[in-house]
DNA sequence: TAGGTATTTAGACAAATATCTAAATAATAA
DNA sequence: TTATTATTTAGATATTTGTCTAAATACCTA
């Protein structure tokens, strides 16, 4: 288990440790949406979901780009399989 | 995703969100032991592993059964399959 | 430029969490 | 029984985290 692992899988860990951002996630799979369509889905404010989105940008489970006055997030499925990596590993 | 799962994925992102527990499925791996032998790999006191390891427990990442004074750990996979499930529903 | 919309940042606060020490429980050994 | 060893439980405390409101920033449009 390299350090760079147990570095990034700390990280999703940290970021996959919450219902709401877990999904946000699953909202990103269907489509990218701006971070007020996101605000929208929840009941929190929109403050919070930045917080959130912040988070999982962080562990690079998301990422974004400008458009405008938006910010379009995508989700970002590359860390999970590090992540899987690291069950993987405990599995076997 | 079933009402279940979400209950199970919840609890076990809860539980491994935390490098000292991480560690200790990790020691698990190689083979069962005592929750002393747990604590003696780590330089937290034994409360607080078996604090770690209640919360494991929980999660049904490690099972335990007691043997004269001793209490012995195991690691238990079955719950990476239901994390594994989680992780892949959201890459595809 | 002025006003409006989208989003983030800053700062405060309550709840959750990881840790500790001290005490309790359970099993063994003398 | 008494003492010893293994482990957990209880209660306290400091840190982390999720949330909020208010303010700041960034961009667009008239």
């Amino acid at each position: 288990m390299s350090k760079y692992l147990i570095y990034i899988v700390n990280k999703v860990f940290k970021a996959l440790n919450d219902q709401t951002r877990r999904e946000i996630l699953n909202l990103l799979k269907e489509k990218d949406l701006t971070a007020g369509d996101i605000a929208e889905a929840f009941q929190i404010t929109k403050p919070s979901i930045s917080h959130h989105l912040d988070i999982l940008s962080q562990a690079e489970l998301v990422t974004y780009r400008k458009q405008g006055q938006f910010v379009i997030y995508s989700l970002n499925t590359t860390v999970l399989d590090d992540l899987m990596k690291w069950i993987i590993t405990l599995k076997d």
